[in-house]
DNA sequence: GTCTATACGCCGATAGAC
DNA sequence: GTCTATCGGCGTATAGAC
């Protein structure tokens, strides 16, 4: 039962191996600028093999990835939801949130916001249509309902938020600005918030 | 002397054929997605071998392209500029040419806006660091000089105005909106003229 | 200068030894 | 279940006939 225990643990960390240096170099170069065997090298395998016991094609390496950041995008905004009460304490902390994964993750954002899905993952809904990116226009739906943000259609009120938080991430990631990430992440909110709210 | 002239014209026609269907190959499926034979197809051409009298490589193709689009942007800028006085009027002038563009010519903006150039242009610069949008901002410094924009960056300010436009024309070109391109157009040019305009 | 035929390399995927 | 060897195919690019 050990060795279960151990093999189990071991063929997850071969998994999120791959995964990560899927990540990394998808993100760097690209999917289809990315061989399985650039994979393999960055995940320290010996062969190409050893990703088609864990993925049946590279297209499920990059499914899975997508599939991963979407979730643990989703848990974390249903954190920030059940962890604050209005709707700009919310959007708040989902800004936040971004600009910590920008920091701490950018490889996931840019495999969010740089590299466009579709091309690879044809299947795979828009960005703006997934799961966690839903959870943020209904925050913008509760609040407007609540009269914290001026009355506007719930797409439109996204558009415009989002806009300039996307943009500002989008130009820290290619590294468009010169001053520090937190400077821009303070304008970002007040620009996107007062874009929004009730006067 | 005739001749010769037909034959230039000729030249210039095939290249624009192939020009043209490449756009609307690579703004549908990506560059990668997108092989010689589709292109050699879509231009009505018979051989592959077509392609290779006018474009030394498929790279070329791509390159020529992002050039062709970024000068005619760049020369409807200036004609912007030249026709407006205030910053507020050539950003507007701006805001209804890429509007347009949306409607006219979407395969443009997507290639521009959607695709990921950097992932087989790799020496192409980055969107927001190209001529046009160098102009761009250089209206928002104006602006910002003479009192019509308040005092922000420039850089932050092209973040907050562009993020808006730019993200709305995204939403626009995927088919995130349900209403008509008309209504967003003129919501979104107040959101983001309010974002950056002196109260 | 246009089309035919083909070379060549790369990469995704697999079969099979150990 | 990990590595070796290799297949098959696609797609870019070219060489050469007409």
């Amino acid at each position: 039962m050990d060795q279960e225990i151990e093999e189990t643990q071991e063929k997850t960390d071969v998994q999120d191996q791959i995964l990560i240096a899927a990540l990394q170099l998808f993100a760097e170069k690209g999917y289809f600028n990315t061989s399985l065997i650039d994979i393999k090298e960055a995940a320290g395998l010996e062969t190409t093999g050893t990703i088609y016991q864990h993925f049946k094609t590279k297209h499920r390496v990059a499914a899975q990835l997508y599939a991963n950041i979407l979730d643990s995008l989703s848990v974390s905004i249903d954190d920030i939801r059940h962890t604050n009460e209005k709707s700009s304490e919310q959007l708040r902390g989902i800004v936040d949130l971004l600009f910590k994964l920008t920091d701490d993750a950018p490889d996931v954002l840019r495999f969010l916001l740089i590299l466009n899905v579709k091309e690879f993952l044809p299947e795979a809904r828009p960005l703006h249509q997934s799961v966690p990116f839903k959870k943020i226009i209904n925050i913008i739906e509760v609040g407007i309902k609540e009269g914290e943000i001026r009355n506007i259609s719930p797409q439109l009120g996204y558009a415009e938020f989002f806009g300039i938080i996307d943009n500002t991430l989008r130009l820290l990631l290619t590294g468009f600005f010169d001053k520090k990430a937190d400077f821009y992440q303070a304008q970002a909110w007040l620009a996107a918030w007062n874009a929004i709210a009730k006067k």
